[in-house]
RNA sequence: GCCAGUGUAGCGCAACGGCAGCGCAACUGAUUUGUAAUCAGUAGGUUGUAGGUUCGAAUCCUAUCACUGGCUCCA
């Protein structure tokens, strides 16, 4: 017998040669039904591994993060192999388990279309009731090699050979087919029923578009039917939040054919942006910002200055004035800087906060645009920050608590990143080495997690991103705050020190919102269109029950907006559950509803759209109830 | 930009080689209404655009533009 040590301290017993799986139907039947993998002595492996005494072991299901990785990554061998049988000759590349499911690309003749997507699911289905179990066998780097060769996967020869050397190089084999793969995985293809295949896409390999374009086939996967038809109502319940979907039926704003990535604000967008651009100037007054605004053209020489025409040439937007070129502004640091140049600065001048709501043009990839969230011409919240040396963490902390307190106002949970250094950037490995270590310095002092992005920041300087997810849980950036030693030497900017001598001051180029119209894309779909009182485009709408009552709706209406309440009349002939249900659909936050009985008590039968009720309203204290909302950034209640 | 898919009335959709239609919205009239859709009628189209195949094209082909999902890039 040997002695097996579970997570809860407990000791089990168990027959020499026990599998982690033994371990599991002595626990319960249900668990034995449910495990996917196990962890033996920290190390996650199969349930099929062979236990010894003294091991430490715990069970893995679809509950534990690590069970769903294992679970999804085994859909991709599933789906590989269906491939494989349909497609002979198809090559494999790499098919991980990723945050929803999972991916395989494919090197392939032609491509995978919708129908051939009916097909491989149906190959899959074949498959699983096969209930092919799912074996690890190890080879030496040289078998590994040879095995890979033989099967023609010629992909997996430099997957190979990229593994580090003391490597152990395991496959995975179900029935035909085989894949280098580190697993674990579940035991056999019957447990991967609740399966679906989301998405084709080509991917490049490698993630390089100067590689050969892939097939990437997306799935997802789940132990029972029931969670997985979950999963897809669930999203398709997210697909109603789509901002470019409410945009439409809200009114907010639109996109024309004429203008590719270029958004169109309308009447009550434009309340939206507003509203939420006051909250923005008073927290950055607040926080020692002063504004400006710079142009949105200027020439071509300042562009060589700040090196953006030698690292963003691509992304840029030009045009001809008087014979000369003018680049339509992709940023708004040159514009600044040039503001900031204007007079001298002492020591006791800093930090200098500047900030812009500075609409800016970028030409980005056809392909890439996405609502408002992804447009060739949006409003950045920037601001650039001129500081000493020494105020660099102390600032950094200033902005990472700024943005968090505006993010927590919306009860927005995000994340953020640290990017280094990229190819193809400006200064020296000393600068970089400075501004990365302020940024890594300031995000240690604070004591959040991040996440590390090694070379993807600006050509000019590391940065912190702050991630805001949409509807369907993909991650946008937002807020940055970007560290830059190369804008200050380029333009020559100085301060007078304590010395009297001239030094060099640090730029930090920061957002909170990052991009207003991306802001409010993710600000849509956070609410669902229906907006907290302090932000809805209209925040009352008034419904007469008969035109009688007009001249009442009237007046009452003339007061509310007297008070500064954004408020509409509905004085339509019309049954008042027809007008109840177009209020409802705009979602607005509260209906006033006027007939007989109002007109004689002189009140307001006022709807809540969070509950449906109605209460009773003075005039007085409903507007009393909207300015105290309005000033608490809150909603009903 | 690349891969795949989709473009039909303001919006949501149907027709898939043989007369371009439905619902909502719009407009007109009736109805004066109490908490999620009152009734009747009218009008609205070079089927994204440009070519081609065909007796005949929304439908098939080619090009192009836009959009959608990814890749890449990024706020």
């Amino acid at each position: 017998m040997i002695n097996i040590h579970l997570p809860d301290q407990s000791i089990m017993e168990l027959p020499e040669n026990s599998t982690a799986y033994d371990a599991a139907r002595k626990i319960s039947r249900s668990l034995a039904k449910e495990v996917l993998a196990a962890i033996v002595n920290g190390k996650e492996t199969d349930i099929t591994t062979v236990l010894k005494d003294g091991d430490s072991l715990r069970l893995i299901t679809f509950e534990d993060d690590e069970g769903k990785v294992v679970m999804r990554h085994s859909g991709s061998h599933l789906m590989a192999q269906a491939v494989k049988r349909l497609f002979p000759g198809t090559q494999l590349t790499i098919g991980p388990a990723i945050e929803n499911g999972f991916y395989y690309d494919f090197d392939m003749e032609g491509t995978i279309s919708a129908h051939d997507i009916e097909a491989i699911e149906a190959e899959m289905a074949k498959i699983v009731k096969e209930d092919l179990p799912i074996e690890r066998f190890v080879l030496s780097r040289e078998e590994a090699l040879n095995f890979v060769k033989e099967q023609k996967e010629f992909y997996k020869i430099e997957l190979i050979e990229n593994l580090p050397e003391e490597e152990e190089i395991s496959f995975y084999r179900q029935g035909e087919f085989a894949d280098l793969c580190a697993g674990p995985h579940v035991a056999s293809t019957g447990m991967l029923r609740a399966f679906k295949l989301t998405a084709v896409t080509g991917a490049y390999w490698h993630g390089d578009s100067d590689n050969k374009m892939l097939q990437r086939v997306y799935g997802i996967v789940f132990p029972k039917k029931t969670q997985l038809d979950a999963y897809l109502l669930m999203l398709e319940e997210a697909k109603k939040r789509d901002h470019r979907k409410l945009g439409k039926e809200l009114d907010l704003f639109m996109m024309a054919e004429e203008g590719p990535g270029f958004p169109f604000f309308l009447p009550k967008g434009m309340i939206l942006r507003n509203v939420l651009l006051d909250f923005w100037r008073k927290k950055h007054d607040e926080a020692g910002y002063q504004e400006i605004s710079t142009p949105l053209i200027l020439n071509e020489s300042l562009w060589h200055q700040s090196g953006h025409w030698d690292h963003y040439k691509e992304n840029m937007y030009y045009t001809t004035i008087d014979e000369q070129t003018f680049v339509i502004k992709p940023m708004n640091c040159p514009g600044g800087v040039l503001a900031f140049k204007r007079r001298m600065y002492s020591y006791r001048d800093l930090p200098q906060r500047i900030s812009e709501l500075g609409l800016v043009h970028r030409h980005e990839l056809s392909g890439a645009l996405h609502g408002l969230m992804r447009v060739r011409n949006f409003t950045q919240d920037d601001a650039h920050l001129y500081i000493t040396p020494e105020q660099i963490q102390e600032e950094v902390i200033k902005i990472i608590e700024l943005i968090d307190y505006i993010y927590k106002v919306f009860d927005f949970e995000y994340h953020m990143e640290l990017s280094t250094r990229p190819e193809n950037s400006m200064g020296t490995d000393e600068d970089w080495e400075i501004a990365t270590e302020g940024l890594r310095s300031a995000l240690e002092a604070i004591g959040q997690p991040y996440k590390l992005n090694e070379g993807d920041g600006a050509f000019y300087g590391p940065k912190i991103d702050f991630h805001l997810r949409d509807s369907i849980g993909r991650a946008w950036q937002c807020g940055t705050i970007q560290l830059d030693m190369q804008m200050p030497e380029r333009f020559d900017l100085n301060y007078i020190g304590a010395d009297g001598e001239r030094h060099r001051p640090v730029m930090l180029h920061r957002a909170a919102l990052g991009s207003i119209e991306r802001f409010l894309g993710i600000l849509i779909e956070h609410y669902a269109g229906a907006f907290p009182t302090w932000l809805a485009p209209v925040q009352a709408r008034i419904l007469t029950i008969t035109d009688a009552h007009k001249d009442y709706a009237q007046d009452v209406m003339t007061k509310l907006k007297a008070a500064g309440i954004r408020v509409e009349l509905d004085d339509r002939n019309e049954k008042v559950g027809f007008k109840i249900r177009e209020a409802r659909l705009q979602k607005i936050p509260y209906m006033i509803i006027l007939g007989e009985q109002e007109v004689e008590k002189k009140n307001l039968s006022v709807r809540l759209r969070k509950t449906g009720k109605t209460i009773e309203f003075s005039l007085e204290d409903f507007i009393a109830r909207v300015e105290k909302e309005t000033e608490n950034l809150a909603d009903q209640n």
